[in-house]
DNA sequence: ACCGGATTTATAACAGTGTTATAGCTATGT
DNA sequence: ACATAGCTATAACACTGTTATAAATCCGGT
């Protein structure tokens, strides 16, 4: 309700022109990597000057970065659609399968988010003196995580996961393996689509079963069986 | 014993030059990167013209590919290095603390083995009419995973992984995984080094016990519990 | 041993790239 | 209405990979 808040037309404008570079260049990404985004053609395209991209994002790296940030928001609202199961475990199931379809569907940008030559966005940096390992981004704060953050710790409580157990590491072994997963399959390491989608399902299905406690173990097999 | 093989001087300069280039673009590669490659300080680097690179590897493209080979062979070699235990299960874990080994200290190298970005090359490609999808590159038959393979079959023999496993899938499981972690800790998703090694352990550790039968499950938990 | 054809080389030009300095314009605040 | 601050367009700079061309080199057959 402050005052302060209302955009001038000029912020308007700018505000305007941002997001419209913003989308020739997620369209470029998509179209062809990374390496295919040239701010000449991007500036043309979107109908200005190379000096656009500097003013608003500071040269190309902070354009790249910009557009590492929206990949994370997309993955989180692709994370977020999925509808919370009853059944802890399937929740979580499905959670991986969305990150599969995301990755699938969107290889250009969830390449960029995985990229280990980008610099440490701020909204991933955990602020603390860095030492002499590269930079350390934590996503354990972004919200593409909360609903696996969230599924985990339900399938504590139902004690289908251990009590003791630390869902930030649980969080991120399933996500080392998803990813993985993704990363493979989008790398082209796989004989077939089918191929993938088994491996797919074997090896989620295995990190599952390490993970769970024999209660949930038994629950898991049910589920699984009944298919 | 065909006398054909052996190597005039024109030839061994040839493949001298070729060495020296590829070890210097190499070094390259490690000090920043795929895109710290280039051509023109590689040829005065080596002592030559950009067209020593066109001759020998066809171009840029070609160069890379040729890193590329050597990465996977880097791999094979770091892979071979691990005894074989007795015991298959520690066998396959000790194959994959290698092969993280590997990743973290080949950065680069292992960056350029798995980036989707790259032109297939003809050691990978499995002949088959292409499809509609990105190329496919497969890993099965390359040296780097016999080991592997070698370890999950005796796993099988033994009867801690199910007689009727496919090991080819297996085998995928587990490069999955550890690729996945070793993805994510390159890439700086991590708080510590620590962390990064335990979240290593967690997730080895629990696609394993999903993988084992339950036999070889009481010999995996009697291993980790001695420790 | 030599000489002719093929191959490899160096040089330079071409078409791009990101970045930057500069000068002009536009739009905002007084 | 004016002065000023910020943004933009232009052009130049230093690069990049690639290619055409001409000179040099190497190789095999006589």
């Amino acid at each position: 309700m402050s005052a302060e808040e209302k955009t001038s037309p000029a912020e308007n404008r700018r505000n305007a022109q941002r997001e419209a570079l913003l989308d020739a260049a997620s369209e470029m990404l998509m179209h062809g990597g990374p390496d295919a985004i040239s701010l000449r053609k991007l500036a043309t395209k979107v109908g200005t000057s190379t000096m656009a991209v500097y003013t608003a994002f500071g040269g190309k790296e902070g354009l790249i970065t910009a557009l590492f940030e929206e990949a994370f928001d997309r993955l989180a609202t692709a994370q977020r659609a999925v509808p919370r199961d009853p059944e802890p475990i399937l929740w979580l199931a499905n959670l991986s399968r969305a990150y599969r379809d995301f990755a699938l569907k969107n290889p250009s940008y969830y390449a960029l988010m995985i990229s280990a030559t980008l610099p440490v966005p701020a909204a991933l940096r955990h602020d603390e003196p860095a030492s002499n390992e590269p930079a350390a981004r934590s996503i354990a704060r972004h919200p593409s995580y909360q609903n696996l953050l969230d599924a985990i710790e339900a399938c504590i409580a139902e004690g289908s996961m251990a009590a003791d157990a630390d869902p930030a590491i649980i969080a991120d072994a399933l996500w080392a393996t998803v990813h993985g997963l993704c990363s493979l399959e989008l790398a082209g390491f796989h004989l077939s689509a089918e191929a993938a989608e088994k491996r797919f399902g074997v090896t989620a299905g295995a990190v599952m079963r390490g993970l769970l406690t024999p209660k949930g173990l038994k629950k898991y097999e049910g589920f699984t069986r009944r298919r």
